[in-house]
DNA sequence: ACCTGAACACCGTTCAAGT
DNA sequence: ACCTGAACACCGTTCAAGT
């Protein structure tokens, strides 16, 4: 019998590719049931392995919500990222729009993956909401807002800004998830939009 | 032996009463353990009653949970009307300013129990972070909004302005509390009410 | 090294019985 | 009507053993 072939494969993994199908079991069992509802025996099931298994690669359900949010947010962050350098560092109003834009439509798009990981939590492992000193999509905005040339003397410091329009975004976008109306996502990310530009003093088109 | 007296007293209580004692019970031992690591038999032991008697009163652990939120927001609610109403009608501005400074405070002074409140939920039943429809707190700044005099034509709909602003005012709110330093308070307070200010428009005094 | 899965532990919830 | 508390049910987590 050779190896990884047949009824007598080898039961073992790289580390890298178990973690990741029990990342990917993970998200799908999560989306499904919602965390706290979610069996760690149906994810493992899903992932291959035994129950067992999964404490070699998470601490705890509640870990693996955390690692999910991590990848979640790195994604996003370098799609972000990219959309944006793709507009010339001049146009600082139009960056931020494109930055915010971005992030509401992606947000809205996959609604039940964010809302999980970013609004619930687990008996074990409470999650926090998003908005805290270690959230790197914060971190990512203030790069944006940090980057202005020649900012206005009375516009604020991006730090502060930062966090006050990422904690708008986030709210507002998810706010629209539990409404019934899908048609005010154009509405909010417009709103949105205005009200950046009017706190950072960007001058309208 | 009379009624209510000794150790012969009755073991019941009018439903009124015995619900708020569930939950004074319940904030204490959220505060202290967290909602995850509460556990039933403490609040019923801290309550004065079988543990089977909780579900007298709340569906479950969660509801509980969604229970004090609702107090804690009608407190907050009723406290900041008041300190507003204190204010002419015709300014505006300040009355923004006012139920902002309020908000921001009474969340700060209270941070574990709305730290828990909002951004925790149990196993059981999850709870959302606040910005969703059904958040009265967003109605109450709603109100304070839309009882602008003489709006200018472009100022935002009071709709979607409370939306914004109490997202943005929650998030930096949340986010303080995640933070060392205490002293950026009245710093986090002035830049929300700056933002608040430029979007809607309203004339620095 | 990596994996297994039966057994354990820890509560949230229920329910038959009590005053 | 209101309350009791022992028993149950449901997993998250552990650990001795396997390849």
């Amino acid at each position: 019998m050779t190896r990884g072939q047949g009824p007598g494969r080898p039961r073992t993994k790289p580390a890298d590719e178990r973690r990741i199908d029990l990342l990917d079991a993970g998200q799908a069992v999560f989306v499904e049931r919602g965390i706290a509802a979610a069996r760690l025996d149906e994810i493992t099931e899903r992932a291959g392995v035994a129950k067992g298994t999964f404490y070699l690669y998470f601490e705890s359900k509640g870990h693996l919500a955390a690692a999910l949010r991590e990848r979640v947010v790195d994604e996003l962050i370098d799609h972000q990222r990219e959309a944006v350098d793709r507009l010339p560092p001049e146009a600082f109003g139009a960056r931020v729009d494109r930055w915010l834009e971005d992030a509401i439509r992606a947000y809205i798009q996959h609604a039940d993956l964010h809302d999980l990981l970013f609004e619930h939590a687990t008996a074990s492992t409470p999650i926090h909401s998003g908005i805290t000193p270690e959230n790197r999509h914060i971190d990512a905005l203030r790069d944006v807002l940090a980057a202005r040339i020649d900012p206005p003397a009375d516009a604020p410091d991006a730090d502060t800004a930062a966090i006050l329009i990422y904690a708008a975004f986030h709210g507002a976008a998810h706010y629209l998830l539990h409404e019934r109306e899908t048609d005010r996502v154009d509405a909010i990310i417009a709103a949105t939009q205005q009200l950046a530009r009017r706190y950072l003093l960007i001058e309208s088109v």
